[in-house]
Order: C-alpha cells, then structure tokens, then sequence
DNA sequence: CACAAATCATTGGCCGACCAAGCAATCGGC
DNA sequence: GCCGATTGCTTGGTCGGCCAATGATTTGTG
C-alpha cells in the first residue's frame, strides 16, 4: 500500500546541494561522510562510527603499499609477538571468529606472509608462522602504525591523549565487558 | 627457499591460556579481542579499532532484533529524516561508496522496508522511500540508538562525556580532513 | 576401555565495504 | 543539433567480519 502518491516535495528536482564537497582530489583518502548533528549534542555513538571508518580507510590505504589489507596487520603483529602458535593461539587473543582466521591466514599463507603447517602434536590444530617476507613487513607495519597513530593524534596534547586513551579504555569495558 | 628448517620450540605444547576467559555464557555479546599491551602507552589505533569493533557488534546484536543489520540504520535515519530522495543523494550524505548503497537498499527492498522507483524526472536516477514497514522501524532504531549510546557511555559523567564528543571529533576531522 | 563431551579447523552463506568497469541518461560546448 | 564530458546506478570481484553446521581429534569420565 501507499501507492506512494507522491508527495515528495521535489526529490529529483535537488540536485548538487552544494555543500561543502571537496575532499575528493586534493587527497587520496576519499570516504568522508557528513556529519548529522554538528551540535555535538548526544550520538556520541555516531562519532565512534565515523571515527572508526575514517580510521579504519585510513589504515587500509597505508597498509595496501604493504600489500596488506586492514586487520591483517593485527594477525601478522600478533605473529611477530608471539612467534609461531596455532590458530585457536590467533583466534583468542584477536578476538575473531575462528573462520575469519582460517580465511585469513589462508590468504597470507596465498600471499607468502605466512605458512600452515598442522601440529605433530594435536593433529587437529594448525601452526601458523611468519615467512620471510612476512618478517620482512614487520618494520614497515610499524612506520604504518606510527604514522596512522600521529595523523589520528594530530593537534592534541599529551594530556588529551592519555585522556582520551583512558575515555576509550572505558568505552571499550563498557562495551566487551558486556 | 626458507623451507622453515625452525623447530619451534614448542608451539603446540600451550593449550589453554588459562588467562581471563570469561565473556562467553553470561552475555550474548560475544566478541571480546585481547588487549595486547596494556600499559596504556601509545596505540591508540588499537584502541580506536577494538572499540570500533566492539561498539558496531553491540550495534548489530541490538539491530538483529528488529531485522536490520549494521550499517542499514544510518540509511533508514537519512530516509526518516529527509524523507523520499534519490540514491545518489544517500551515497553523498552517507560517505559511501555507490556500489554499498545500491546493494544495501537492493537489501532493504528485498526485506520490504524501503521501495526505489525510477525517477520520471532523470531517468537515471533511483528514488528510494521507506514503506510503512519502514516507518515502523523508527521508533524502535531510535530507543536501539539510545540504548548503545547508553551502554557505551556507562559510567562517565557529563564532563568526560563532552570532552569525549570534543576529542572524537578532533580524531574525525584529523582523519577525514585528508 | 569405550563413549560422550569439548576443542580445532573448515566450508557455505550472508553483509558491509571497497575498487574497477561498464551502461544509460543528462548536460555542455561548439 | 551533435558529440564529448559528466552524472547515476549496476555488476563483478575481493576482503574483513559474522553465524551455523560439519568433520576430525582430543580429552574426560564412567
């Protein structure tokens, strides 16, 4: 029902709104997003949103130079950290679902990050490991995470930064505690 | 070449961490992601992406209930806002790619919530509106969006509140800003 | 020892999100 | 009026994520 009789006011006839409108060329990042609210009021949780995707664009352009793609850095530091340990190792301590893992280990493993060899000893589980190239990346992912850290971080003091470190330790109590 | 001669020292001999371990049965949230270095210190990327994560879990387990899956509620908060308006519209006010709203609102009319007729005024145009379907969605979106904002600020008082609204919003504007 | 229960990993299905290509229609300048 | 940009949307492919279901192993218990 609601043969939509139309109403709409003119939905075609508005064409360019012509705000704002220029992040497009000048920079290689793209994905901007318009805020809702400006008056900062409430939706804090729209913010973490943006935030999160600008964030998140962000990191997957440095880390595609690498050859990697966003989240993987997460796998491969755990990797670098901890050395060579099994999947369900990856699979607690990232917090992702087990088949998120198989799939990205088996791309690394495709794109010769990583290998998978099963355990000897629990034929069940599967050992995963950097490769040379892998370990090769290792420097150059953390330059990434510095610059991603300093263009996030721009402008702020360091009071703001542990403030706002210790706001997002909240934030993320509230949230995974439950 | 580097037919991992290693030997590791003994990946598969740690079974169970034994550590924390705790979000599983008492909430349905799942998803909890180790914090790696606890010491405060920098990383605030890591911060940013777990609580990004966490928060848009949260999101999605709350919207499952009402048949929206997340990321559909922004479009449907556009639609309710601004009423019947074409695609291309969306696509700008969202930060979205093309090829994401097409599919979502291809989605959202498959589950009879939004319906796109052709514009008669530009022919390439699409025209998205909601149903009643739709429309009865909102109340309950709004009361979702409460209850995540909610969750997420539990505990912190109006002062940190804003300064989190001031800091998010500095984060936004470093990251979009190119 | 045998059999049920928990663990480990994989596959298939689905979404959001991106890029790259492509087609249709409109807008421009000439 | 015509032919080249530009705009608007769609499709195909890829990834990170999730859930659900399945098949191997281990482990635990009677």
């Amino acid at each position: 029902m609601t043969d939509a009789p139309d109403d709409a006011p003119g939905p075609c006839a508005a064409e360019t709104t012509g705000v704002a409108e220029a992040a497009d060329a000048p920079c290689a990042d793209g994905a901007a997003g318009a805020r809702l609210c400006p008056g900062g009021e409430g939706q804090v949780s729209h913010a973490i949103a943006r935030v999160a995707r600008a964030h998140r664009i962000t990191a997957g352009n440095l880390l595609r130079r690498l050859g990697l793609y966003a989240g993987q850095e997460l796998l491969m530091m755990r990797l670098w950290e901890a050395g060579p340990q099994r999947q369900s190792e990856l699979i607690k301590l990232l917090g992702l679902d087990p088949s998120t893992v198989t799939r990205m280990v088996q791309r690394l493993e495709q794109a010769g990050l990583v290998t998978r060899e099963p355990c000897a000893a629990d034929r069940r589980a599967v050992i995963v490991a950097t490769t040379e190239a892998g370990e090769a990346l290792r420097k150059e992912v953390g330059q990434v995470w510095q610059e991603l850290e300093e263009r996030t971080l721009a402008g702020l003091g360091d009071d703001d930064r542990s403030e706002l470190a210790r706001l997002l330790a909240h934030l993320e109590d509230n949230l995974t505690g439950c």
